[in-house]
DNA sequence: AATGAATGAGGTTTCATTCAT
DNA sequence: CATGAATGAAACCTCATTCAT
């Protein structure tokens, strides 16, 4: 009834309580990302996680609760550990999108994140915060990234024109298609994401490249 | 049998149950673009048709029917008309694209129609049929289009590769990323989509045109 | 708008009200037999019966009230013309008995009759007027008819006690069981009903001749 | 998997639980026996068992699984145990009877499970598994039990035939006459169960005794 | 008189949240 | 802390009844 030792014993606890807390969250995201915020249950989120519903309540003060969490610490490291990815790249500009793309497309393609932006997609409408942590933690850093790409390019004559920097929005682009083309139309139409982004360099490069032609 | 005459009576009852169940569809179609579809209250969608909670059932069977004569009634008129648009148009390759992006950017971005987009994008992963629905009325159309557009280019000297035959989908990229820039990014930073596209179809032109640059 | 001839006209109009009217009963004692009072919808009856929903309304004040109509006009007709018939039989008392077990035998039992009794024992507690009015129409009656049929036994000196009189209930006994087993056990063990009710009669006359065996 | 010490707790809580449902399926027993399975409304078993209208869906997944669960649970235990009645009585056959008569007055008529008959009776029709569900808890034993005896009595040379065995429906029909006079018509007419089913038994063993009369 | 669209009270069921153990 | 039974507001849907045509 009353407090029990508290030297390793409190630790152990902590260090159960935490495990537990990640379970959750981990859970949380598997069953946000397929059922959408609606139509998640906490009831399935705490049987995935293998802990009583009353449980959740114990971390998080309530769904909303819950699913900010989950955007801010699931999501936000596997964010920014791909924003660092070409920091310092040496090469030629071609290359560089190139190696960026093969990131991309092994990195966020076919993985949960692909997931986590329709997710996003879908939300966001209604949690002003989500867009706005979204916009934060990937949009901007993404097109500062891609921004930085563009000017280097510039400067090594690559590109003939400040367009890319202007609209970085064109490397998001295919990314995006590629994304929203699997989760729906796969089934219809396969793409091969892989060419499709190659072309897509390819093309860009060409039209970047010869701004006068 | 045993039916009087109704000429004008039966007439105008029938319009008036017409009306009423266009009001309601009207009213589903802005509650399910602004709720989604698990967060629309049947409630909701009759007040704002302003008709009681049961009307709705005399005019469709439950919710999912709601939905599903939604998309089918609403939504798959404004796609056919817009699949004629460029059917017949004479002039150069990228003064076609030009006309389309300029079609598009009146008839989609800012419309209904983009948010009709987000919400496929939301539901498909529920409803199977959206998403083959949504195929089949918008996007095998659009991509056929684009492919008549991008032979057309070719036999006529204007595009160099069968690169665009074979991605259509580097013509919907940039409105996607367009259309949810707009809904969920514009409060950060607003994006020109005019310019945008211009530009991207400018890029696109010059890349597809010199293909062994 | 205003009214028409009324000579043959009212006439002709009154004869087809009629007839609607009864075909609403006729409709309304199929439904409420299969499904019974409760889980009839007044759709089902109006479709069952040709008409529409309101129709109903037009003929009957409410539910209930068809029920009672119901009950009255299509099920006292036929209990009234099952009670004359053994008035004047000549004959021995077995012979009697046999004779109206065989006349219940084609009368009732696989008829709807059968399915009406059953309908009474289901609704009698909700309406209580329901046990009442088959008391008078059916119940008494048939115990009047036994009474009067063991009365000439006695005199006739075929029955050795007034048990029947006392009990006329036995007689009643096995079509009761009759109905239910048919309506309920059937697909379990089949009954021959038939041979049944003669070796029930058998055994009956037996145990009722010799009172002091 | 990670539970902790919850020896008296757990038990507690358990035990709270299993009562808890026992009095939802008490009240349920009640409602159902009332209102029969279509005017039961869940508001009332749950206000009739003291818990929340949800209450009732921790322990039945809806409607129909509790009605399933009051059959077989609450009422199935009490068939059993009088299956096991008469199982090794001594003494004549006419004695025999006359126990199992006064058992049944004694556990049947008059109390509820009359009304459970009656219950059947209007239910099984829409429930096929509730007819099977009483053939084989109630009427197979009932009627097996009523063959051993009718066996026991030509052995004992008390019966003279085989009519009890080829129709042991024979005992059933006044029982079934009695519950169901009870409850319709006693009102009208009083019936006395007891001088009627010893006036039946001494009729019946007369009129099987001396078959060849 | 007949119609059938419209109504809204009321029914079943769900599920986020609470709280005693 | 963890649990999971209990809760009750709220959602979907039904259907007897009304009423304008």
């Amino acid at each position: 009834m009353a407090e029990q030792g508290d030297g390793k014993e409190g630790g152990r606890r902590r260090a159960s309580a935490d495990a537990r807390r990640k379970k959750i969250l981990e859970a949380a995201l598997s069953v946000f990302l397929a059922e959408g915020y609606v139509a998640t249950r906490m009831d399935h989120v705490a049987s995935r996680a293998g802990v009583a519903k009353g449980t959740i309540y114990v971390h998080f003060a309530d769904k909303e609760a819950l699913f900010r969490s989950l955007i801010h610490e699931e999501i936000g490291p596997v964010i920014a550990s791909g924003a660092t990815l070409a920091a310092s790249f040496e090469g030629s500009t071609r290359d560089l999108l190139g190696a960026l793309a093969s990131v991309l497309q092994r990195e966020l393609l076919g993985t949960q994140r692909a997931d986590i932006l329709r997710l996003v997609i879908s939300e966001a409408p209604r949690f002003p915060w989500l867009a706005k942590f979204y916009w934060h933690e990937v949009v901007e850093r993404g097109m500062a990234l891609i921004r930085a790409v563009a000017a280097r390019g510039v400067a090594r004559g690559e590109l003939a024109s400040d367009t890319l920097q202007r609209f970085p929005q064109i490397i998001a682009a295919p990314l995006l298609v590629s994304v929203i083309w699997q989760s729906l139309f796969e089934p219809f139409e396969p793409l091969d994401t892989e060419a499709f982004l190659n072309s897509y360099i390819d093309m860009l490069m060409r039209g970047l490249a010869c701004e006068t032609a």
